[in-house]
DNA sequence: AAAGTGAGTAAGTTTTACTTACTTATGTAT
DNA sequence: ATACATAAGTAAGTAAAACTTACTCACTTT
């Protein structure tokens, strides 16, 4: 077995066509008529294997945090303190982004706004995600890494929301990513303070 | 003069109709057919006075930026240090999406992943915004009470995604927003670093 | 009173997401 | 092999919503 279990070909298709119109325009603006052609296959199948428009949004986007979560998942297994942890996912994410900005667009502008994307699969895995990091932050309060006058969730926001809006400004205008630079500051701020 | 020159009549019927049906769902399944009625006018005159359907979101949104601005600006005025002020500005902007939650979830859901927003006007207030706070860490580098080795505007865009994704859960789900957690929390993050 | 202007309307057209009823290919048991 | 079942795919629509166009009415200006 060369794939995954990625069912007909038709299927895989539409979904590719999707995944190469989202890098030319935004969403609202693509047309189903348009990812059909762009699949060569015709609009009715869209439905037949996806329940609307943006079911096929969302199975896209699963697809791309799925590798992105195994990314994350292995660098971090490999530190020791939940602050190098912590610099890691930081690093990693910001990257991840900078690699492959259809689906930091996707997951940062396109499905938030949809009430059926909170029901969605890749929801789910953006909540896994989101459960591990608060999982580093509370190992690391219990080992003394980390100062325990601060909730692990309301933490993990703010590094979340740090890395999001340092990179949307970007991903919007399509500019490159200073990974290097975003990521430095983000860790001088969070683990040290801004104070002198 | 009561108020300011909002025009004709039917566009602010217009704006107050699709401001009260905001309230009550999402942007993108309320018609125009349903505004229309809401503001007793006919659909063709939403188009006599605004682009399209968003270029009237967006002019609904300035409205709320416009207020949004004036109150920070007051609250900044009124402290003496750069870390007072942008204590003031995370508890201000969090205090104020917490008091208008329509606002919040049209600026950080609705409007975003639209091109022509980048060309609003209220774009341009949320740019002014952003520019005010990086003036604020420049002013406090300058002064010797914010370190100098991270980038004003990179630390800017931590604080407002710090902000931005810890109320967006919330937001989102119709919470009510703990204001004084979550900006204790960013507050102490950000100031004095998360290492004990 | 005639002409001009801006607010507002009624009745379309067009676009686009989504459906339905159908055909063609593929694999499986007798 | 042949009949049957199931899955893949299509063609031609429908319905709803965004947006247009050509018009009327009221009110001011000269």
């Amino acid at each position: 077995m060369k794939e995954k279990k990625n069912g007909p070909p038709g299927r895989t298709k539409i979904m590719k066509a999707l995944s190469a119109l989202i890098k030319q325009k935004d969403f609202h603006s693509i047309t189903t008529a348009e990812i059909a052609f762009q699949a060569g296959v015709t609009e009715g199948l869209i439905y037949k294997y996806f329940k609307d428009k943006r079911d096929l949004l969302y199975t896209v986007l699963e697809e791309y945090f799925e590798a992105f979560r195994e990314y994350i998942k292995k660098e971090v297994a490999q530190r020791e303190t939940s602050i190098e942890k912590l610099e890691v996912v930081i690093r990693a994410n910001i990257e991840s982004w900078s690699a492959n900005r259809v689906f930091a667009r996707i997951l940062l502008l396109e499905v938030r706004s949809s009430p059926d994307y909170y029901k969605s699969r890749a929801y789910e895995l953006v909540k896994k995600y989101y459960r591990t990091i608060v999982q580093i932050i509370e190992d690391g309060m219990e080992k003394g890494e980390i100062r325990r006058d601060i909730k692990p969730e309301v933490l993990t926001k703010t590094i979340l929301g740090a890395i999001e809006h340092s990179c949307l400004g970007d991903i919007i205008f399509e500019r490159t990513i200073d990974a290097d630079l975003i990521c430095d500051n983000i860790c001088k701020t969070v683990f040290k303070g801004v104070m002198p």
